[in-house]
DNA sequence: TTGAAAGCGCTAACAG
DNA sequence: CTGTTAGCGCTTTCAA
């Protein structure tokens, strides 16, 4: 079918020039007679033409790509993001190239350099470990635009993000209405930028209510199932009554320490987590969290980007969308004193 | 989008010309001085000069990219899978091009359509609902070296997979040993190949053990946590004291649907999985399952390809990779008669 | 040791 | 209505 047919076969046999036919498989034949229109497509069809990609985008200049790197493409949050990029790529002709960076950043610069390398359109960078050096370096040298997500506030681009801070907030708020006053937080190591606000939100909803914050009660580990496992020792040691989780697959590790120290949730401890992945409506018991709108965020995401490819200079945008708190049965009203 | 560093803006502030930088960037300018040599490099770093795909691949022909088609980059399994490609990949110096199909014939015409284009090198496609006619009419025409997994047995060319027909002996082998004689089944609608398998091993190990199929045994429902959930009132109107599903992802949906219903796992109804997914060991009870080495089929995938493009006409290669039954604790010797 | 020049296959001004 | 002519950014002879 492909081959080694070139434009100039095409023109040979149809008996016009290379423009003409061209022209014409490009949308753009209007002003030429219905007949050679015919006459091209037909020869097109027959020779199995398919134009080269790589020719055309040397002129064309876009390839209409872009670029998405985050940690882990095996991380729910990452997976659903990508989805909601994916779904609106794809609805604007765009096709995603998705690259899983791991949290090490020789790996991602080279991916980054990579994705250049490709004429990508765009990048949407989701991974804290892509430093300042490397974005100043790559893509303000070549002009690409990007975006950040999730990202400590290097830069004064567009950003997409979520109420991260009134998120913790909400969390922290419905505990303390259940009677809770010791709770802990499990958060992160190197917290970026949306994990640091939500330990800020944290902080802030305790000191609302007259509480004081204590330090001891924030217990930091890595930031999936196996940190929040690993942390169960340590944040039984708090005495903490209740424990706020940066995310969803940290409170799911945690659900089986404290399971295996024989603590019941929630009748011994309760817990809230964030981000609603969609197994917290599957544990037992189902998990409290602050819902994000990941899905949109991809979406929103890609938006952005798609203006700021178009429309170079315009200023930047930032959108923020609302988180919600859903209740469910990890977290009950505390009873002692 | 231009003001992309460009080789002579490399050439120029070095002091020298486009031949001598693309050489020496190439590797291939031992016969340049080593002053040379070390100046453009410097050059380089310094402009973050990358140089263009497009153009370097018009002349050279191979784009080191490889396409993967799989139906939902959310899913576990094929997040892993992906991760396993990604990884061999990335050690060969491809990239993986991503696209989630989502089961939608049309999207992933359109999307091999697009991958083709883009002069991918080969592709790996794990999605059942990608057919015949469109590997026919477009990998075989355009002679792109492709392999299929977890697919209907449709063509005769390489081949990664698991062992599935015995996995599903080893899962209901495991519950027969424990006791129970009445065991369902979870399958799926429109199996592909690897569920067939696993339901034709289910059957296979019944009868090895003496006992009839009993078709009322075989539910089905739809591959994911929702359908695992939605299928737990056939389940539990089959009387059967054991379960084995077709994946962790159902296993975990019935976990929770059995529980509304006042069951308890294993007390009540043993559950055998399949997949080992990194949740199956942070359910409660964990969930005793058959492991897969699904990233390392991901790297296999990687390596046969590659293996094929490199040498089109050599013999297929197929390779099966051995899976494992892990015993954890939703399986629970039967006490009934 | 180096560089000038010839394309790769295609698109797009600019003429007819 | 149609064709001529310049490139796009890069690699690769081939000559100096």
């Amino acid at each position: 079918m492909k081959g080694k047919v070139r434009i100039v076969d095409v023109a040979k046999k149809a008996g016009v020039s290379v423009t003409t036919v061209s022209q014409i498989l490009n949308g753009k034949g209007s002003r030429f007679s219905q007949e050679t229109q015919e006459r091209v497509r037909q020869v097109r069809d027959e020779l199995g033409y398919v134009p080269d990609f790589n020719a055309r985008n040397l002129i064309v200049g876009s390839a209409k790509t872009i670029g998405i790197i985050i940690p882990n493409i095996a991380n729910p949050f990452f997976s659903t993001f990508v989805r909601g990029v994916e779904t609106a790529a794809q609805a604007g002709d765009f096709i995603p190239l998705i690259l899983s960076g791991d949290g090490n950043p020789d790996l991602e610069r080279q991916y980054v350099e990579q994705l250049i390398q490709r004429t990508v359109d765009g990048l949407i960078i989701a991974s804290p470990s892509v430093d300042q050096a490397t974005i100043d370096h790559f893509l303000k040298a070549n002009q690409i635009p990007y975006l950040l997500i999730d990202q400590n506030p290097i830069d004064e681009g567009d950003r997409v993000s979520t109420d991260d801070f009134e998120g913790a907030k909400m969390a922290v708020s419905h505990l303390l209405a259940l009677g809770h006053k010791k709770i802990a937080m499990l958060s992160c190591y190197n917290p970026a930028l949306n994990q640091k606000q939500r330990l800020e939100g944290y902080k802030a909803q305790l000191l609302e209510a007259g509480l004081e914050v204590n330090e001891q009660l924030i217990i930091e580990s890595s930031l999936d199932k196996k940190g929040g496992y690993n942390a169960s020792e340590a944040v039984i040691k708090t005495g903490a009554s209740a424990v706020f989780t940066v995310n969803d697959e940290m409170a799911i590790g945690l659900y089986r320490g404290l399971g295996e120290h024989g603590l019941k949730i929630p009748t011994d401890i309760s817990i809230v987590g964030y981000d609603n992945i969609d197994l917290a409506e599957y544990v037992s018991p189902k998990l409290t969290t602050v819902s994000q709108p990941v899905f949109k965020m991809g979406q929103v995401a890609f938006k952005l980007l798609l203006d700021r490819i178009n429309n170079p200079h315009a200023p930047a945008q930032r959108v923020k969308l609302p988180v919600e708190l859903v209740i469910r049965d990890s977290s009950q009203r505390y009873y002692g004193q």
